[in-house]
DNA sequence: GTCAAATTTCGATGACTGCCGTAGTATGGC
DNA sequence: GCCATACTACGGCAGTCATCGAAATTTGAC
């Protein structure tokens, strides 16, 4: 799971799925639920990876995937997630919100 | 720093490190200082790739090296983690006793 | 100075992973 | 049934990483 975490592009998935909600709170309209198409998360990549990195997630216990149409609608398993891991999901979006482009540099102390 | 802890190698490196304690705490005897020798810390892999490890999680900044004789003493940044990713390191540090070697594994949900 | 112990560095290797392009599958509209 | 859209699966390629073995370095003891 942390492996999961550890790419920045999965990590940007999750950034982006958890300011878009969960399925938990299924309310509003008929196209306004929560959670995100794939191509609703602005990712640098072709289609292809992007499923990669999708399934990567989907894999490790992260999002849950369910189909809506011909879209299929990514959401974050926070619930499940707090309960495996406490805290651990909300510590890395902390720190991706205050480094949001610094998870892979190799940052020396010196 | 994900990608460093991503590793279940390093993961335990990480675990057994946090049970000695940081230099923070230089109390007691000569000999009973805190924080492990690279050999206190039990991995099934060879010496070399155990620097290895050792030598990543130094440059993600997650431990200190200082040396002491013949041995290296390797001690956790709890302090300087926590004011970078604050809860990170703890909430990875539970999961861990939680789930001992269960870290890399795939997980489906089903 | 010599020996011993702990750790590091270098080179090599196998496996994994991120990336892409192309073809295939599933759903909705006409 | 046919087409368009959204996503997935497969094959391939290059880069990175974990792992090891052997030699080198550093420090302490005699």
């Amino acid at each position: 799971m942390l492996h999961a975490l550890a790419d920045p592009m999965r990590l940007r998935i999750v950034h982006t799925l958890s300011a878009y909600g969960e399925l938990d709170a299924p309310e509003g309209g008929d196209g306004a639920l929560a959670g995100a198409t794939c191509s609703q998360v602005p990712l640098p990549v072709s289609p292809s990876t992007a499923t990669h990195h999708f399934r990567v997630l989907r894999e490790a216990g992260v999002i849950n995937q369910c189909y809506r149409g011909t879209a299929k609608r990514n959401c974050l398993r926070r619930a499940d997630l707090d309960a495996l891991f406490p805290g651990l999901l909300d510590a890395v979006l902390t720190a991706v919100e205050r480094r949001p482009a610094d998870e892979e540099r190799t940052e020396r102390s010196g």
